[in-house]
This record gives structure tokens, sequence and C-alpha cells, in this order.
DNA sequence: ACCTATGTAACCATTATAGTTACAATTGGT
DNA sequence: ACCAATTGTAACTATAATGGTTACATAGGT
């Protein structure tokens, strides 16, 4: 299961791309997301690094880097996740064995089709799409 | 991160489609995975659990219920997932916001097209596509 | 100077996962 | 009838990821 940090990071920049820069501070996004403004600075850490916003310290709230049509649920996601392979794999199958020596090769080709058929989804979707659904 | 259990039960279920049924039994499947019998058994009881193979207590080995071509990768992936959800929501958002408010709705439906996205993929190959990539 | 905010580090609690030990129940061979 | 082998589970452990929390250095605005 993918962790909720891609969640928040749309509800972030949600926010980010509605109010006005001085209101969207780390506790007004906590408020809304309902956690710790900790976790939004630690999130919105990860999409400045993805250079999806702009912050500073000492500068209340944030600014995106690009128009909201320009910024792809992909781009979010990726900002996010650590891991790049959505699936595991099993370590160390025994290459004795005509599956275990041959297993990997095969899977890696067919898990790595299948995550590219979700994050081409992903890409096809913008923040704004997000927010046009929100009526915002 | 999706776990193990997948790739893992892909091998099970590749062994079983091989070998001779006195032949594979958790010791033997485990040699090759390359883990304890216990994680075998565990996930033979979730494949069993979702028809895709048959086993008896005192009987070694198992068998599969019906053709490796018609055991689709998705058939495996929903017997082994626990969520049915792939992408996680944070709780509560604050419904005082109207990006709070109306966050969950607007993403389920994108989370739901991207993780079906995925899934046909899944279901677009079998275990018999997996087995002949192997030379099986 | 002072207040407020960002950016991090450090720590904690919770949960999922995989590995392990142990054992009851069942089958088949002798 | 007995024994060895095997499945099916329960219970426990170790590890890692996640999200929440406290603390604090740093920078800007008044």
């Amino acid at each position: 299961m993918i962790n909720s940090r891609f969640a928040v990071a749309i509800h972030i920049l949600s926010l980010i791309a509605s109010g006005p820069r001085e209101k969207v501070t780390s506790e007004y996004i906590a408020g809304s997301v309902n956690t710790n403004p900790v976790v939004i600075r630690r999130i919105t850490g990860m999409l400045k690094k993805a250079g999806l916003l702009q912050s500073q310290v000492g500068t209340p709230g944030a600014v995106l880097t690009r128009d909201p049509v320009e910024i792809s649920l992909l781009d979010i996601y990726l900002a996010v996740q650590e891991k790049e392979d959505l699936f595991s794999m099993h370590e160390n199958p025994n290459p004795q064995c005509p599956v275990g020596k041959n297993i990997q090769s095969a899977l890696e080709d067919t898990f790595h089709t299948a995550q590219t058929a979700m994050e081409k989804e992903l890409a096809s979707k913008s923040l704004q799409d997000i927010r046009t659904r929100m009526a915002l």
C-alpha cells in the first residue's frame, strides 16, 4: 500500500495553489490536513527538493514554482516516494532451481509494465484537475 | 511498496505448475524461494482460500485448480493482498476548509483509476506467460 | 530586540512484514 | 497399529516504514 504522503502532498499543493502565500503556513496546512505541522514541513521539504514549490526560512508560506496545470500527479507522486519500485521481490531465490534462477528477470519486466501503466495514469492528471474536481 | 508475497506467490505457483505433486512440498518450495517453509505455507493458505490451488493435511504438495493459462497475475495479486486499496488517504481532513472538505472524494476517483490501470495490466498476463518467460 | 515561521534532527508509538518455533491433525507406508 | 512426513496454524520475534511529537537553530518582518 502506498503511503498517505502522496494524498497529503496533493492536499498541501492544493492549499498553496489557492491561498495567498502568507496564509498557507505549515500550521495552517496542518489544520486542514489534521496533523502535526512538522509532518507538513517534512513533506513540503520533499516537494521543494523536487522543485515543485519554493519556500524560505523566516518567510511564512510557500509558492508553487509553476502553474497547477503544469504539475502532474506523477510529479507529486515521485516527489514523495523514496522507493522507485512499486513491487517488491524476494531476495536470493535459489539459482540451482530453474524457477529460482529465472523468476527475477521474468518478474522484473512484468512488474515494470504494471507500474508504468499506473504512472501513466497519474501523469495524465494535473494538480489543476484535482482542484477542478473540488470546485476550486 | 507492494509486499513480496506477490512475487513469492507467483514463484510458488510456477513450481506447482511444473513439478509432480509429491515433489512440491513447502520444504522444497522454501528451498527454491530461499525462505522458511512456514512462510510458504502461509502464502499457500491465501492462494488456497482464493481457490487457486488445492492441498490437504498429510498429503505432500499441492495442485493447481485450473490451467496456468487461466490464472491471471491479478488473480494472484488479489489473493495475497489484504488491503484492496493501493493508495492510502489521510484520515479526517478538516471539513471547515474547502480543500479538506472535498479532497477525499476528489482523490478517491483518481486513485481508483490509477489502481485500475495497474490491475488491468496484471489481468492481461497469465501465470503461463511468466512460465513461458522462464522458458518452462 | 522580539515574534513568528521554516527546516531538521531526534525520538517514540504503531503497524506491517517476514522469519522462526512449536504443535495438532492427517495421510500413507511399513 | 505405529511411525514418519507433511499441512495448517498459532504465537512469538526482529526489523523497517510511517506518522506524530518535542526541541531547537536559523532567518525575516515589525
